[in-house]
DNA sequence: ACAAGTTTATAACAAAAATTAAAAACAGAC
DNA sequence: GTCTGTTTTTAATTTTTGTTATAAACTTGT
């Protein structure tokens, strides 16, 4: 006869007890709560998480022996004894965030505690969807990771982001290296090892912009990100919001404009064939073609090797033709913005992205555009605002998703 | 001296010990779970929340004494003894459900089930923001209240929608019955003595659409509400979406036209220039004075008289122009659509309000242009639909937020 | 400098919950 | 019908957690 009880062989059983999982849940509400504030005290949390002192204590002290919690030492007094604040171990562990994009790679290392400790930008890829094109990913990711050996020691977890329909649930890329069995994220983790997240650019973005030095307090906010495309990152009561498929977010091509340019998804007005990168590239040789003159045409590059970058910097030289375009193209953004204020009523909408770096005339010239389309009570309700943070933005959120899924899954 | 431990003296401390706490939060836990499944056993509970069979037993064992909770005898073996099941107690309490339209209101009573024991339809009533459109409003809820004696004596919330930009969490109202300090929820929690909730109406019949007989699987989904104007609900991982102080799903006022009929939100452009009912009696009218022909203008009233009730009745009854009328505006709204499919990826669309009793004129129409203007793979993935509930979607939503106030808050 | 009042940390104890064991209830096979 | 394997329910026991008490650390006022 067998045993009829489970419980009798634990040991082939892979079951865990109520109190380990509930330990363990604990253990995550306290990180949390750690994350929020940088650092916290043992009462605190009691109260917080409605458990009690000793409780506590347990908690705290488990994750400081394992070395991912440390003593700062005492806070100042609240008029009694002053309590031990606990934050968490910057040198813990690293997370390596890569951040692809159409036409380059950024890299960078983060520490346990939002720390950046190592960036590099603009590291020149061609983004494909070829086996050639992964492996000359797979060399650049190990190179940047075997030039910092001593975070590659430490390194417990990998966020990638790349332009596309992503689902970061399952792994799934719907555009980009979508030709093997296995998805990019169960790709790199045989690879490398090391768990790993995916997410879409501008979705990570909007992380990068909201949560890296201090916990922000919004909840609904929206990042635009202005690059050769148009995407969009939506956060939702302090998440990212994905949809059903991870589609979310396709700003770029919502059909706002009665032209005939056919937009690279196929369909007629999108709202990239008037207002994004490549659109304003269009735009730019057809006005250099009717004779206009700019700084980024200057004789040392012919018509069709211009880039957005070029265009770019030309404004930021106070280029007229440029700053006369970009104003045009934040009045087409405008439009859009007003439709996602309208629907979505955030707290902030972000402008970031290639283009973002212009500065204020998108800004300005969307700002004035919205206020024609859209009630004042509307508006008002909502910061238009442009990234401080650039091209580091998507790294920073391509970290902080690795460390969110070491941290609190 | 005084006592300085706030223990001493729990007389006069409204603190209540941390186990009071987790039992509540237990308890709400196991509502909810017993809300989504119609019955449960004490051992999915003890499962689902992690909890020990014993203290599951003891959670379920209370809520039966206090006849919130009911025995639904034994369960379907699945071989081994059968287990007892607990649903909700139906009789327990009831909600009373208040659906203000701009010309009408809707009543309902709801038990503790889910089940709507009673309705009543279209009560007319004139909206406007005075002291006397309150006071009118009132009499018609106290009398409905008074009709049903039997329930009123187990009422136990009230929810009520109504047009416009409503704060639930605050109560506030920004266009109707804002004259008074207090908002609304609060003045009929005055008038009546029971907590009462307060939603907008189109975000109310969302939630009418997706919760009412059993627990929805939904989580991303929309709800488009075309009256006289164009209203929007949003479910976003289960819940509604109120954005940053609950102007969210503005639906009706982005700017997608480039006309120039001036929206009564003093914009020019709106989608509700062409797309809603107002949009639709308008082009009515021209279209008569044109010269067409039509049952719903068949001499019997003026045309300033006609309603939009007379165009549905029409078409209905196969109305040539009032169809044609009907494609056309389903057409623009596919534009709407298929922007708010690009941004949301939502799992349904449906489409709801007064409109949507016309059948699949409108649907029709809005999936051909759907089609034309947004990419396959984003298109196919999203559920367009016409409203089952039509008119009860709001009352029942009404009293789903008073009862989810009552169960789970 | 020291007492008084506060707050945090630790220890002792009590309460609560989880675990284990045992009993009861049931289905299906022989 | 009876036996066997399951599953639920209840009871007994152990573990865990919360509560209370006490000690330690700190501020402020005298």
């Amino acid at each position: 006869m067998k045993t009829s009880n489970p419980k009798k062989n634990k040991i082939n059983s892979n079951e865990v007890g109520g109190v380990a999982i509930k330990n363990k849940q604990l253990r995550k509400s306290a990180l949390r709560l750690i994350d929020q504030s940088n650092a916290i005290t043992i009462t605190e949390i009691a109260k917080e998480l409605n458990i009690s002192v000793p409780k506590a204590t347990d908690v705290i002290s488990s994750m400081v022996e394992e070395n991912i919690l440390k003593d700062e030492g005492k806070q100042d007094s609240t008029g009694g004894r002053r309590a031990n604040a606990f934050g968490l171990m910057a040198d813990a562990g690293y997370f390596l965030g890569i951040d692809i994009k159409l036409h380059h790679v950024n890299f960078g290392w983060m520490d346990l505690k939002k720390g950046m400790v190592t960036m590099r930008e603009k590291v020149s890829y061609r983004l494909v969807n070829t086996e050639e094109a992964l492996e000359e990913l797979f060399q650049l990711i190990e190179q940047f990771i075997d030039e910092h050996q001593d975070y590659k020691k430490n390194l417990i977890g990998i966020g990638i982001n790349i332009p596309g329909r992503i689902n970061p649930r399952t792994g799934h890329n719907y555009n980009h290296f979508n030709f093997r069995e296995e998805p990019l994220s169960e790709i790199i983790y045989g690879k490398f090892g090391i768990p790993t997240t995916i997410e879409n650019d501008s979705k990570a973005m909007l992380l990068g912009e909201f949560f890296h030095a201090e916990a922000s307090n919004e909840k609904n906010a929206i990042l635009i990100n202005l690059d050769y495309g148009i995407g969009m990152g939506i956060l939702i009561d302090g998440k990212i919001y994905h949809g059903k498929s991870g589609f979310s977010g396709e700003l770029g091509h919502i059909p706002l404009f009665d032209n005939e340019i056919i937009c690279h998804c196929g369909k007629k007005g999108c709202l990239e064939t008037e207002a994004s990168g490549i659109a304003l590239l269009r735009k730019f040789r057809e006005r250099i073609e009717a004779g206009s003159t700019s700084l980024a045409f200057d004789g040392t590059r012919t018509i069709e090797t211009i880039t957005l970058q070029n265009i770019i910097e030309a404004a930021k030289n106070e280029d007229t033709l440029c700053i006369e375009m970009l104003e045009e193209l934040g009045e087409k953004l405008g439009k859009a913005i007003a439709i996602v204020i309208n629907i979505f009523n955030p707290e902030t909408v972000i402008l970031g992205g290639t283009l973002s770096d212009t500065g204020e005339y998108l800004r300005f010239s969307a700002k004035s555009t919205l206020n024609r389309l859209s009630h004042s009570i509307v508006n008002n309700d909502t910061n238009l605002k442009v990234s401080q943070l650039g091209e580091k933005a998507g790294v920073i959120g391509a970290c902080l998703n690795a460390r969110a899924k070491y941290l609190f899954d």
